[in-house]
DNA sequence: CACCGACTTGCACGCGCGTGCAACAATAAT
DNA sequence: ATTATTGTTGCACGCGCGTGCAAGTCGGTG
């Protein structure tokens, strides 16, 4: 143990270096995964840099290697407790495989280049779009003005060509609750979706209604609230709702996700006074923890999250470099 | 315009001031703030760098300024919707003002010293701490492991004279919400608490049950869930309320947060099958999104995030040095 | 016309580490 | 014992920019 506790200015590699008697590069090599480099050296090293409380400055690092280790995390709806999910499980394992995570928030596409901007600036190695509001040209803006080493769409689909989405896999998932809804006999279904925008690349709503236009040869009306957040969600179930008899209702709303299932469900409830599941049900997706809780139990579908995040991990380091779609878990629960 | 798009490799200060017929040094210049440079030089840099798209690397600059205006966030409690809000915040703020946001995850002690050690790594600025459940054990042991400029706790408050705290002024809040109950003719409350942990320097509890006591002369008791999430709160409240009649039960359940005072309502709800508030009222602590959802109107208090946020930014910024406790909003809803 | 202050610009050096190659040591093959 | 092979180590140079100082410019005054 070191006495030198007075290192108000931090201890480089040649201090180490100097320490251990060899040579900076070789304290270098000894912090490096497959370096060639003996036994007796590392631990020599490593014993000496543990004395001085020394570790490899990754910001130097990066200037010299061109590899910052650092991903841009890059979202714009906080309003939706599912980005907590996706925050806390990317940016846990993203850090146990040594990548450093950058918060990026990213209104609106005002913002966006400039999210971007500052992403490069930063050199990260690739930056990941979180969100389910972005809509293409506002990425190949992004792109275009500054370049980005990697750009991923998590958790969404995406059809520009520079891109590379991982995703859960909507129509697997889409089929598997409209069969779901079928085997329990419902029959007007009606599909509450998000924010309507140009290209929104969540092919749940029209895997949804093309399967059950196969399977049942009707066609499935579909709504869309103004954000993804439940206060519009009640606000736009309230007026589709408002002046119908049990007769003209639909009986199930098939959500885009879960926060706006859960602000269908108040409506019902609250709003309309009537019952969930019995006077009409509700499905959502993504199994927030919210969904799991007494007051809701919503039947719902559960993105892959850490299959994603793992797949992720193989885009950066260069394993795999085409779009994927993961399969999830359907999830019944009692609103249906 | 420059033609030059096929720049894959970065532009750097060197090409504007080549571009510009200037040094690099007043390239650097023209994007510092005071710097001394005369304004036609500025605008001949600020053109050339546009045609380029040229940005200052950040990266490099932190290494040679030994400023980053790298900011670590650290959390440990995802679980709580309330994170989401404080994140959001946080790093539009950060941003806004040049400052980066590192999200670092920090589950328990022992990844205490890993996330701190990975923070100052990357060289940050500071660290802002934000979470319920660390305890100053674990923050002396990260502080004496790592030497980071300065760990800032976040809407918490800390003992730990290493550190400094911006939080909500627990104290006014609870004597304002204890007042609201008094008013309304509540006189058995219990005080539902998250997790016993050393030293939670949330003042709220000692403060709620040291005010009642002084105003009515009755001790008031308290109990603890086992974590900050609703279902832990779920349980505790349904073992409390279980084998009791109405003149044996609390009539008001004062909860350290939002989430907890969910759990609480979904336990006197739908476990219990009792009315909130005719049978017992219940009151919660942070204004989630959630609490004004129609299905909970909960009563509670906002914590003043973004006067918050401004503090953090004097504190980064050099102009201040001392805790802070800010008053925040009381709201009343339904749930009283 | 010389001179002084205020403003503006250029530059040597360093921040801490990576890369690629050359030199060297230790072992195996002939 | 000599050479080929593998393993190990040292080093010059550069990543892109900031700091502090010295040199340069300009306009105005006596």
């Amino acid at each position: 143990m070191a006495e030198s506790e007075d290192n108000t200015d931090s201890v480089t590699a040649d201090d180490v270096a100097a320490a251990a008697g060899v040579s900076r590069w070789t304290v270098a090599r000894a912090f490096k995964k497959d370096a060639s480099i003996s036994r007796q050296s590392r631990e020599r090293v490593i014993a000496a840099a543990e004395a001085l409380g020394y570790a490899p400055d990754l910001m130097a690092s990066s200037l010299a290697s061109d590899r910052s280790n650092l991903i841009a995390l890059i979202t714009n709806d906080f309003n939706n407790p599912h980005k907590l999910v996706l925050l806390e499980r990317l940016t846990r394992i993203l850090w146990s495989r040594g990548w450093g995570t950058l918060l990026v928030h990213m209104s609106d596409s005002e913002d966006a280049s400039a999210a971007l901007l500052a992403a490069s600036q930063r050199r990260v190695d690739a930056a990941v779009v979180i969100g389910t509001r972005f809509d293409d040209k506002m990425l190949e803006t992004a792109l275009g003005a500054r370049r980005l080493k990697k750009l991923v769409i998590f958790a969404r689909y995406s059809q520009n060509p520079n891109t590379l989405a991982i995703a859960c896999d909507d129509e697997i998932a889409m089929r598997q609750i409209a069969d779901h809804l079928l085997e329990r006999g419902y029959h007007r279904p009606v599909f509450l979706a998000g924010p309507d925008t140009q290209s929104a690349k969540l092919h749940r709503k029209s895997t949804f209604i093309e399967y059950w236009r196969d399977r049942t040869g009707t066609i499935v009306p579909s709504i869309n609230t103004s954000a993804y957040d439940f206060g519009p969600a009640i606000e736009r179930v309230t007026a589709l709702l408002q002046d119908r008899d049990a007769a003209s209702r639909p009986d199930v709303l098939v959500c885009e996700n879960d926060i706006i299932a859960i602000g269908a469900m108040d409506a019902i409830r609250y709003r309309m006074g009537l019952r969930v599941p019995q006077d009409i049900a509700v499905t959502g997706f993504d199994d927030i923890p919210l969904s799991s809780s007494p007051a809701y139990q919503l039947t719902t579908y559960r993105q892959p999250i850490t299959a994603m995040a793992e797949r992720l991990l193989d885009v950066l380091e260069g394993k795999l470099t085409g779009d994927v779609a993961l399969p999830g878990q359907f999830i019944a629960r009692l609103t249906t």
